[in-house]
DNA sequence: TTCCTTCTTGAACGACCATATAATAAGGTA
DNA sequence: TACCTTATTATATGGTCGTTCAAGAAGGAA
């Protein structure tokens, strides 16, 4: 009596196809941008047939927007990892800005993926959607561990625009960074970030 | 004898539709980002027939750079009147902040343009060659103002790393309120500047 | 087992893409 | 005038796009 023939779909679960596809789609936007975002290339960088996305997803434009939502959360799980070696409040803001000029977030590859969907945030509705999801998290990150700073310390500051420099900022260096990496480091980003916030905050570190 | 026929092309000089095409695309990457911006559309545009982009520009993303070098240019020529009003070292910095969130710099439309093609420059050498002429016009444009300012007031500062940190929150400012701009208005993002400078340069109005 | 749902493939479809090309018109020179 | 170059149009071509669809395979419940 024969063996059972092995499955001839089944090496990956569903849940699996979905993240390889999702983590495609992050390879060909980075290698490409927005242009190289499409379902062929996405399926042939996860050796998946065609169809397979729109089930999925639905759309492209569905997958773009888990696309979003998996770079965005991956970032903010870190940024959320409360760094409790120390109870200094300073310590959390400190976390921050080191986590976002880290090489696991400040390389070429996560800010071309970054730039691409900027690019794109006006002329997608399903991305804007996400992206104000993800903002919402983000900006109340920074914007706690600022004021937990400066009630700490006292201080009278407007939160909100503090928060909104230091967010403005890091994306702007980003920018700068990704489009002519020579003009600066992650280094020099992160101290631009420390000498802009000491005069409001007072030195942090 | 019938009076001479009137020419069927030459309503338009061969530099007025060049001209036309430059700012057709303009239009389609405000309205519909990198995506938007292709052969089909901008000639719809610019009520021009389709082979005419190939003919001045030698294939679209001839076009692309074309644009790109058109609306940095804009942007510069005015940064670089001089504002000869005061003779303040001051006044060259102020004017610059000033412009970069004046209504025609800072609106929807415009920063659509810089986010469409930013998300562009890292796969597409010859905008990135286009930028890196530019670049350094603006950038040389920021750099004197400020260390005018510093040998000014003797003081002894880094320059460059203050120009990036200018620019950097000028284009992160712009990103900002481009996607949300319920967060923040010209004012605000002006102020921001100013408060970022201020503990460096002294006070500047 | 049977039955239904979910998953996966691969092909087919029509729309749109950039470019090439042929034909015609305009501008300029001699 | 004649002639050459540049400008412009319109069409053709071959490729890629996203989506739809039919068919079959897998998983799970009864």
């Amino acid at each position: 009596m024969p063996a059972k023939s092995p499955p001839k779909y089944a090496r990956f679960s569903s849940a699996d196809r979905r993240s390889m596809l999702i983590e495609a789609g992050l390879a060909c936007l980075a290698r490409d941008g927005i242009l190289g975002f499409t379902i062929d290339r996405i399926c042939v960088e996860a050796n998946i047939s065609r169809g397979l996305i729109t089930h999925h997803f639905k759309s492209i434009d569905g997958l773009l927007a888990a696309v979003y939502e998996t770079i965005y959360g991956k970032m903010l799980v870190v940024l959320e990892t409360p760094d409790t070696a120390t109870g200094k409040p300073e310590q959390r803001l400190i976390a921050i800005i080191e986590t976002m000029f880290s090489r696991e977030f400040f390389n070429r590859e996560s800010l071309n993926i970054w730039l691409a969907l900027w690019g794109e945030m006006a002329n997608n509705p399903a991305l804007l959607k996400v992206h104000r999801k993800q903002y919402a998290r983000y900006r109340t990150d920074v914007e706690s561990a600022i004021s937990t700073i400066a009630n700490d310390r006292g201080l009278k500051i407007d939160t909100g625009l503090v928060a909104t420099m230091l967010i403005s900022l890091v994306d702007g260096l980003g920018l700068e960074w990704c489009i002519e990496p020579k003009l600066l480091s992650a280094k020099v980003a992160k101290d631009a970030c420390y000498k802009m916030l000491e005069p409001i905050l007072g030195a942090l570190r």
